[in-house]
DNA sequence: ACAGCTACCGAACGATCGTTAGGTTGATTC
DNA sequence: GAATCAACCTAACGATCGTTCGGTAGCTGT
């Protein structure tokens, strides 16, 4: 892995890894099927993996942490709450294809994983629901929120983006409407009309 | 599976299986563990069942019936577009947790079944997805709608619902609160505010 | 030229998988 | 009371599972 060509073909074997697994689920994918995926036998494969349970949990956390860096992290910079709660449905949606945002699909599979793997995991989403539950008490701060529950609306508004990737697809609708779609969806949902 | 204990039983093993699928994933889930689970030997199960694949087959189109039968068919007697979809959506989510609805979180685990069976559980969702849709349109018509894409909009509204079973605890909020944050989510979405 | 290291391989490990063959039990039917 | 049948069982089938062991080819620095 010191070497460039090796940690290429490294991430190779992680990408094809979560690929496969949100094509078939964890329990479907055998170490084989990856190992043939990429080109070699499922012996060689054990150079760049710990176990089948460490790759979950490794896929689990790059996708939450490009969660964190692509989208929570630069909506955070938006001070006025709107802005950034449009802002982060927008990133998200946007990336759900790119940075690998796709294999939090993976996220249920989590229960797979030892149980203090699994709490990290959770732990990740658990930051991201935070996010929109306190964006939505300074909106509601300013009158703007309707009266709901924010813990149920962050759930619903999640679902709706999360869910996205397990439909989509590019020639279905133009990414451009989708994007602009969801985001007023759930800003809709949940904001006083002006 | 003639006499009525035997059709319980029956009825026992199928429940059981489908509790346990939602619970660790249909491959995760051995012929084995379900045996377990209702007190026999896996030999023993063969009695009650034609393969692990026709088990799957049987319990998604269980719920995809009772949704159906328990949702869309109650629903479909409204005529007024706007009380149908309240009552669809406050009907799922009502007996989410009945009817054996929440097997509907197995709709994913299609990708397992031969594809002739797809696609007669995928069109048993397109049915719900074209309930929500034509609903949609009527109530475009009576300019009650907001300008949006009446297709990703329903495939917001039941990942939302269908979303719930993922994450919902009785004891983390009272049914009827969820009952109606999730309708009124859905409707102020999609509607023109009154 | 030799040591060391990365990136693989073939072969095998025990465990578990879904499935079947063949038998036993106890209740029901004629 | 003999026959039938549902409802199980034990035992085993071949296949596949994740994982490990003991190599080996090829490159790199000395």
């Amino acid at each position: 892995m010191a070497t460039p060509e090796g940690q290429a073909r490294n991430e190779e074997v992680f990408r094809t890894a979560a690929r496969l697994m949100v094509e078939k689920g964890y329990g479907a994918t055998s170490i084989n099927d990856i190992a043939q995926a990429v080109g070699m036998t499922k012996a060689g494969l054990y150079h760049h993996i710990r176990s089948k349970q460490d790759m979950l949990f490794q896929i689990l956390q790059f996708a939450m942490k490009g969660l964190e860096r692509e989208v929570m992290e630069p909506a955070r910079r938006l001070s006025d709450p709107e802005a950034r709660l449009r802002e982060t449905l927008r990133l998200h949606v946007r990336g759900l294809f790119e940075h690998g945002l796709e294999f939090t699909l993976l996220f249920p599979e989590r229960r797979h994983l030892e149980p203090d793997q699994q709490e990290v995991v959770t732990q990740l989403i658990e930051n991201y629901l935070q996010l929109l539950r306190e964006t939505m008490e300074e909106l509601e701060a300013e009158g703007k929120l309707r009266d709901l529950d924010i813990g149920i609306a962050a759930r619903h508004i999640l679902q709706t983006i999360a869910g996205i990737a397990r439909w989509y697809t590019r020639d279905s609708v133009p990414a451009d409407l989708l994007v602009e779609q969801t985001v007023d969806f759930n800003l809709s949902a949940i904001l006083k009309d002006s």
